[in-house]
DNA sequence: GTTGACGTATCATATTATGATACATATAAT
DNA sequence: ATTATATGTATCATAATATGATACGTCAAC
């Protein structure tokens, strides 16, 4: 057993990045032991396996506690990752201007299977240290940028997304209900903007605009974060969506022949 | 042939870690044959690793062409990352308040070996791209930062980190003698921040002030980076620096008992 | 049409990973 | 102190797993 197509297939290999896996926003650190329950892997492999991470400079080890951590490899990762996609270094310094204009937070978010990935992040007002850091996952359903770019994709895959793709309650507000979404979803097709409310923080409201890609469907979305003490959707609209769009309608010419797929 | 100290060590791992470390700044997409060539692994090899990456996840692959490119894992990695590393946490709400207050552009810098690698990056101008992603990896003595947090070290360590680092030319203007190295390090040492001008890029200069750990070693440093064309060290000492000191100060004290340790 | 470059698939071989077990060390309980 | 429990570390015989040479298919250039 260990089959998943077999030869080409580096079971060892497949296994230590399980171990790499292991790690999360609730797994800082891990000991020999709860790294072994959390892959299901035995002791002795476990023990080889986050071996050769630490030797290889993937997984720090506190010489006394002998627990494991990310390494700053990790952080180098992220550093080769944005070099190799292209919407990065074409979105970046528009990104910078349009948060500077704004004052508020400016986030880039990426389609990522039924996810969205925050591939950038500006921050501009202190706000919970999850929304601060780049490469968090939530699914496309409940985010402004997921919204804004399902409303592009053509009918049926519109439907088919609202319909099976999944959502996480995050907050007592987080919508539930499949048919308000797709009216959501319906509504920034018909604008060319999506908006949200309090679904991952109470009182938070996103605003995003999608950015189009060679064959018309949205690929990413330009997302702003406010706080619903201070803003009303009215004054979202006049005062912060035009120059928002102006910014994501600028990346878009870029990408005529672009986008690879995931699996 | 395959020992590094052999048992407890899967090779088959760390040739996948090689694939992955493949990539970098110049290398953002790779065909199976650069992937060999850069990896010094042959051809069947890179093929079973390249193709068990894929299937994980790791890498995504372009389906016309063939060629693989780090796929959004390793931003997920960068994520964890950020969860694990304490500094993190303490650091990001201040310094997007120093941000705001400065309106130039906040780094946070932590020692890496003999280099610093930037973890928190908050572009406030325009800059080039490579200054606005984190991840990247900077010869300590050549940076602002690196200075700050090696004026720390003890006597010797000092002196030694001086005369071996590796210093890389990356502008005209970078320091290439150790001994005026030396001297920047010996003025932050008794101002308490470091200088740099040029290092990295041309009209760019550098402050940065330590981050202090347990043992009164500096193990990061806040940096804030300005053009010379709009600044002079002068008005940089009067304006910056007090605001980046408080920063890296009311970031210290939550150190008293942390670090961990590369290989 | 021919050649070369490159990605993909196959397979016999032994090198390499396996995991049970025993040992060492640390922490907590008696 | 002494014992017990948990957790990390080291060893080793076994066979399962990765290996890499080779052959095939496909595409582009010449």
């Amino acid at each position: 057993m260990k089959t998943k197509q077999d030869t080409l297939y580096v079971g060892s290999l497949a296994k230590g990045l399980r171990l790499l896996r292991a790690f999360d926003e609730g797994h800082t650190d891990l000991s020999l032991g709860e790294l072994a329950q959390r892959t299901g892997l035995d002791k002795s492999a476990t023990q080889r396996l986050a071996n050769t991470l630490h030797v290889e400079g993937m997984l720090d080890k506190d010489p006394v506690t002998r627990r494991f951590r990310p390494s700053h490899a990790w952080l180098q990762m992220a550093y080769a990752y944005y070099w190799s996609d292209p919407l990065i270094g074409q979105a970046m310094p528009k990104l910078i201007n349009l948060s500077q204009e704004l004052g508020e937070t400016v986030n880039l978010a990426e389609i990522s299977g039924d996810h969205i990935i925050y591939v950038s992040r500006l921050p501009c007002k202190r706000t919970y240290f999850a929304a601060t850091i780049i490469g968090r996952r939530l699914p496309a359903l409940s985010t402004s940028g997921g919204r804004a770019i399902i409303a592009t994709f053509p009918e049926d895959e519109r439907r088919h997304a609202i319909e099976t793709w999944p959502i996480t309650p995050f907050t007592p507000s987080t919508t539930l209900d499949r048919a308000k979404i797709a009216t959501s979803i319906d509504d920034a097709a018909r604008d060319g903007f999506a908006v949200s409310t309090g679904q991952m923080i109470l009182n938070e409201i996103g605003v995003a605009s999608p950015i189009i890609g060679h064959d018309g469907r949205a690929f990413a979305a330009v997302q702003c974060s406010v706080s619903a003490h201070t803003w009303t959707r009215e004054r979202i609209v006049a005062d912060i969506l035009p120059k928002l769009q102006d910014t994501a309608n600028a990346i878009s010419p870029a990408f005529r022949a672009h986008r690879a797929g995931g699996a």
